[in-house]
DNA sequence: CAGTTCCA
DNA sequence: GGAC
């Protein structure tokens, strides 16, 4: 998709911002959906809560964290593994809302990966100071599939690097809205956040929160 | 190494 | 910002 000179001025329009090789920002792709997703997300914490995990190591992760749809991302002592019940409430994760999904798969499809069919979907919750660390997305059986990123709330510092921990990292900004995608020769991507920073612009307690929603086809 | 890490 |  390209612009034409209105979007380029002040169209609200979506449109494609590269950042990498099979990986683009689709600005404003989900700007109409926005409040039903968070709609939605406020639903879904009631039944499977936002919780801070463990990695590995031993840290504890700033950042809260839920799950929705049939396989869930978990982090311990034990390592990072997909599981279909939720440790804190020993049910199955809350099913993955239909505008969720929707989103998920056109997006996908806008950027070029045509039968995204995600089964997981990773809830993360920002608070003003917490970040994620530079990371790789490698816990899925099936590299094919992309990773579908979607933006609420507070803008964020998004950071894209490469296959190598050692490789140049970009930052973009992330707003309301904005969905990255990645896959094919970006799929094992290193990418983070940067810490949250309060929004300086809208004082007004329009919520000191971000929240992300990640796509996968984990199995 | 998905670290409010730790060091400089 | 870099290293572990």
């Amino acid at each position: 998709m390209t612009r034409d000179l209105f979007d380029d001025e002040c169209s609200p329009a979506p449109w494609v911002q590269e950042i990498g090789e099979d990986a683009v920002i689709l600005r404003h792709f989900a700007i109409a959906q926005v409040d039903a997703l968070l709609e939605d997300i406020h639903n879904l914490q009631d039944l499977s809560p936002f919780r801070r995990q463990q990695t590995p190591g031993g840290f504890w992760m700033s950042v809260g964290m839920s799950n929705c749809g049939s396989f869930g991302w978990i982090s311990d002592r034990k390592g990072y593994r997909y599981v279909a019940i939720d440790p804190v409430t020993g049910s199955p994760w809350p099913a993955m809302p239909d505008l969720f999904y929707q989103v998920a798969v056109e997006a996908a499809e806008q950027a070029g990966f045509k039968d995204f069919v995600p089964d997981a979907c990773l809830i993360n919750r920002y608070e003003i100071g917490t970040k994620m660390s530079l990371h790789q997305d490698k816990d899925e059986q099936d590299m094919s599939q992309p990773i579908v990123s979607v933006s609420l709330g507070l803008p964020a510092v998004f950071m894209f690097g490469g296959q190598s921990r050692q490789d140049p990292v970009q930052r973009f900004p992330l707003f309301q809205g904005d969905v990255v995608v990645w896959g094919g020769r970006s799929r094992l991507n290193f990418h983070g956040v940067r810490p949250l920073k309060a929004d300086l612009n809208a004082p007004n307690g329009q919520g000191d929160v971000r929240y992300n929603l990640t796509f996968r086809k984990a199995f």
